[in-house]
DNA sequence: TCTGGGGTCCTAGGACCC
DNA sequence: TCTGGGGTCCTAGGACCC
């Protein structure tokens, strides 16, 4: 019996891909992806990573600059992105079983056929989701699922590999030298703070990391690291995150956001909170959930003077779990009451809402049941937005819509700057793309 | 002038119980 | 007034991911 093999088809430049499927004027073209209030940079296309752009790049700083070369810009789309994720996902359901779907743009598949069959199969399905959904993806196959995302990255680094690689191959071609050429950063797990620390050690390639003994890697740092280096080594160990919430229902669900101008008093701090409290909590119906906990927080920017940074975060804890969004828009506005600087310059807040359990299993006393949204408010909300457009109808000033075109238009003047906007082309009639045959 | 958003997992430490 | 050890549960905070 061969070793079970873990596939990580993961797509290239995912939201810059996306762009161009709709516009093919965009093909071959440096394409950056920005994120909302088109602050930074989250996504490239090749032709933009090769001009030098990071990711995480404040836009305004690299504008002018990366206007003259050509770069086009577009503000994130996550309509657009959503629905073509979808349909990759269910154009690669077909070919394996086992999807776990990571991220917007990656999922996991276990394959049950041995290494060659699994490369060829993979062939196809990259074919297939190139073809029929115009996403181009890259494939990394092997033991674990750490050295897959390894194997992933040679994928789209070594265009020679046709966007598919096996790591045991990878492996027999390079030997040793083929972890040594990858910084420990690199490798899924480690972030910035462990680098720091790994490479005081000596630990700087993937290499030294896969060499260390896993139990003082575990007493010197976590279990967590403990088991990249046993994946580093082929032994599988990350799980998949199905067991805990049945594969769909989050554990915790927040909404936050950035202001495109500054807050300075507490009455539009409410006013956002609120708005956020909606959101927040329409997905909380949406899985069928009840919170008991109700967090707010809010902050002022990391980029001002020295020491001007404030930030401050309260929870408030609701006599009985609900998912009625009058209930949780006002404890999320309590949450910060008395708490906030009230004559701080605020650019952000949030709500996140914790204590999440099942609405249907929910079961007490007589007389203590949960304070569910007995009006019907929210669901009643959530129609007739479905039916009007979002952010027709809402509690307070979730309810007013300004002229933007953004879903998240309220007409206040914090809501988000979206000003390179494509069209919502899957997913709304008026909005689809244009075809002319001259 | 202008720097994202949504999530998970792990650990340490405190409260509480017997 | 003194006072042990072991367990569980909860929370806050850190670190990571894309």
């Amino acid at each position: 019996m061969t070793q079970p093999l873990m596939v990580l088809a993961d797509a290239n430049s995912f939201f810059a891909s996306c762009e161009r499927v709709f516009d093919p004027s965009l093909a071959r073209k440096p394409v950056v992806v920005l994120s909302n209030n088109d602050g930074c940079v989250v996504a490239r296309s090749a032709e933009a990573k090769r001009l030098g752009i990071k990711e995480g790049t404040p836009w305004f700083s690299i504008r002018e600059e990366a206007q003259r070369t050509g770069v086009v810009a577009r503000s994130s789309n996550y309509e657009l992105y959503a629905s073509l994720s979808a349909r990759m996902m269910s154009v690669m359901s077909r070919f394996m079983p086992g999807q776990e779907i990571y991220s917007i743009d990656e999922c996991f598949l276990s394959p049950s056929t041995d290494a060659r069959q699994t490369v060829r199969v993979s062939t196809a399905m990259r074919k297939a989701v190139l073809e029929g959904v115009g996403i181009p993806v890259s494939i990394g196959i092997a033991p674990t699922k750490t050295l897959a995302k390894v194997a992933n990255h040679w994928a789209k680094r070594h265009p020679a590999s046709g966007g598919v690689s096996l790591w045991t191959d990878i492996e027999q071609q390079y030997g040793d030298a083929a972890l040594a050429e990858i910084p420990v950063s690199d490798i899924w797990g480690v972030g910035r703070r462990l680098t720091k620390k790994l490479q005081a050690m000596g630990i700087v390639t993937a290499l030294d990391l896969q060499r260390q003994d896993p139990v003082s890697i575990r007493h010197r740092f976590s279990i967590t690291v403990e088991r990249t280096v046993l994946e580093l080594n082929g032994i599988p160990c990350i799980a998949g995150d199905a067991s805990a919430n049945d594969g769909k229902r989050k554990s915790e669900i927040l909404c936050s956001r950035m202001f495109s101008t500054p807050i300075t008093d507490m009455a539009h701090m409410d006013q956002a909170l609120s708005v956020y409290a909606q959101k927040a909590c329409r997905r909380l119906r949406r899985q069928s959930s009840l919170c008991s906990h109700v967090s707010a927080f809010c902050a002022t920017s990391p980029f001002g003077p020295e020491n001007s940074y404030q930030s401050f975060h309260g929870t408030t804890t609701l006599h009985d779990p609900s998912d009625d969004p009058l209930i949780i828009a006002k404890a999320a506005c309590q949450a910060l009451h008395g708490r906030a600087d009230p004559h701080a310059r605020y650019i952000r807040a949030g709500v996140l809402l914790l204590g999440l359990q099942d609405a249907n299993d929910f079961t007490t006393l007589h007389g203590f049941e949960a304070k569910r949204d007995t009006h019907n408010l929210g669901a009643i909300i959530d129609q007739a937005n479905q039916k009007f457009g979002s952010s027709r109808v809402g509690i307070g000033y979730g309810g007013i819509r300004g002229k933007g075109r953004g879903d998240e238009d309220t007409g206040a003047t914090w809501t988000m700057r979206r000003e390179m906007l494509s069209g919502r082309c899957t997913t709304r009639w008026d909005e689809m793309a244009v075809a002319h045959a001259d």
